[in-house]
DNA sequence: TATGAATGAGAGTTCATTCAT
DNA sequence: TATGAATGAACTCTCATTCAT
């Protein structure tokens, strides 16, 4: 009987490998070419399995780019919401500090969310899309409680809010900082100075005074966000 | 007469017109299509050209896009400049009203600003990119000095500062409150509600928030932004 | 059954048969059309498959070309060596008869080679050329070390130099004697006579002239090749 | 009267120097960039003409060729024809030297030679290759005569079969020894020796044996070439 | 379930040729 | 006569997707 189980999990356990398998794959690929140069037979080669197979997991590109998406994002909140409960920052500057260095290291968040707008705009299902949202809005839902645990200001469903407004700010300065070759080389002319931006020194400058813009204005009046 | 577009264009007037044509039938063709899958073929046929006639006067359907994306901002930037030196706002609320009035009607620009920076990451000449960047570059340095004397509180340098911190932030929203298809059917989930946003309200949210952060640290402190 | 070729080739036989298929189909559109004149697409058509197909057995139009070539030198060559072991030619007549009969029939063979140094200079890549020069170069040295056998005043190495020697007269030859059809229809002129040619027995008085000059240098010299 | 003369001679003259300026650009782009890839557009921006100009002048890039490569064979043969009155060449050898050094520096007639029976397969009026093949046959003819003048040993006509004869020495050999660049790095591999030719040297050990052939076949019988 | 051969629509791009100016 | 803008057919090659094995 527990021999049948078991059979039963390794196969569950098998799907889940290969499943896995082509996301790393996916990440892999998508990383160095690029997600609209990537084709389904790279990320198929990739991750050792045929063409045929990774359709069996997955109904597209786009579906496999959201699969990983979610699960970067679930990774970095995870990491958020464990150092909002451990170090439990009380002021503004700790929060934002928090903040960044739990993006350090991962430009492929950055990257992905980048794109994740545009992605959803072509061979999604339904289903997935609805997935995908369901998953993230309850986790982020629960990381806004926390946020809002952590900076007292803010009232309450203001959390939620605010993350969506980092999520603004990270794709905005991501795409900014991270400018493709052409513009990259562009950039690098001396008239362009002004226009050449770092990432991790902008999302804290403009966090900054959003927050500290909040703090006021709700010390102040009862100005809802 | 004047109005019609020479069959054949025969001087640097008439070649403008052609050119104007065609960036008029690729702004339809993009805004009904979307950019990712309309074709040089069918910019060709919306604008009454054959195929041929497009690659006389663009490379590709990434240059166009460029240039029809540095019309729009130059437009919008010229409203703004006109509106900052004759309303002269001379406080926060009054300048954040003065950008959301600007940018009504404008969905398109807030379109083509959302898929600038990916549209850059191919077939786009050095010329064509540098050329982009040096016109917008030397607009919004301008603008940016305009910003800066409605503003009291701005540091020099800063109007373009906060001008980027506007980009971002229009890009980042504009994202969110134009879902794809899929998405928007997902985000009419009453679960949803908290993901549903608005595009004026939420820039004008962050702005507030940004700006009167910005006032108070450049008050209370020499904080560089 | 083993006739048919499989709608899906599944082993290294049935992919062998379905190359055979596209080189038989490219043999009959290349001597219809013309190489230059001949596209992919017609290839794929008259081999009864996709486009897409023919490109997963052949990276270019040109390759196609070297394969039928290749197949084509080196059917022929075995045809002379199997006449130079059986006959043994052992005069210089005799060998040109040999060679004579052995391109009877071989029309399309004088055509590729006439086409293969043009073709030669697109669309082929580094391993597509080494692995047709080093098939042939193989092939050729045996043949040339049976010459040798048959014509005992050639020197060591001579028996390839005369095959080179041989693939030049072939090649200009079956130039002269093949005209365009506007050229032939020139060359039916009366005062055009002198410059009309026929490939056969053009081959042979220059052959014959050739292999006796040699024979004659080597007897009375020592005077290489 | 002498004006309207000489107003329409200096319109033959001009139309006759814009002739001119077609053959030399195109001279110059063919060595350049090689017949296949040079397309009618470049030969015009090469001559300082427009598009449409060079329509008006010849009726395809062919005729162009065919233009072009009369010159050159012509020019040719005014100087072998000079050198054969001059130096009166007595034996084989003197005559062979004669030709090998007028052929020196002409690199470009040894090309068009080349591809001179695959240009003639497309694109060509009956009109131009009559006129094509009317004056080079006249030219051969006479040239033919001055060779059997100097080597005394052929009969009657055979000066122009042996200046065929050369002909396809000259295109065979020539296509040898100006490999495509990726055949000219295959045949840079150590195994590939003995398919590494040169014109020069090829060209005299064939047409030595070539002469000596006749030379011995006619003095030992009357048999034809 | 896994495979990978087969498909074929369609994208981008070029260029000989025409013809209004 | 000269121009060069305009044309549009034609070509190569890719790739998401299917489906026989």
């Amino acid at each position: 009987m527990s021999g049948l189980i078991a059979r039963r999990a390794t196969n569950e356990t098998q799907k889940e490998a290969k499943r896995d398998a082509i996301l790393i794959g996916a990440r892999a690929v998508f990383s160095e070419t690029g997600f609209w140069d990537t084709s389904m037979a790279m990320i198929a080669k990739r991750s050792g399995l045929a063409k045929g197979t990774v359709y069996l997991y997955f109904n597209s590109k786009e579906e496999i780019f959201l699969s990983l998406t979610s699960d970067e994002i679930e990774t970095w909140l995870d990491l958020v919401d464990r150092q909002l409960l451990e170090n439990g920052p009380s002021d503004i500057d700790e929060f934002i500090n928090l903040l960044l260095v739990s993006m350090e290291g991962r430009d492929s968040l950055v990257r992905l969310l980048t794109l994740l707008h545009l992605v959803l705009e072509n061979n999604v299902t339904y289903e997935a899309a609805l997935n995908f949202k369901q998953n993230l809005g309850r986790r982020t839902l629960y990381t806004g409680s926390l946020v809002e645990n952590a900076l007292q200001f803010l009232q309450p469903g203001h959390g939620v809010s605010l993350l969506l407004n980092i999520h603004c700010l990270v794709v905005g300065w991501g795409q900014m900082s991270n400018p493709a070759p052409v513009l990259k080389e562009v950039l690098e002319r001396p008239e362009m100075a002004p226009f050449r931006v770092d990432f991790k020194e902008s999302i804290r400058v403009s966090l900054t005074a959003l927050l500290y813009g909040y703090k006021h204005q709700n010390r102040s009046s009862g100005l809802s966000l």
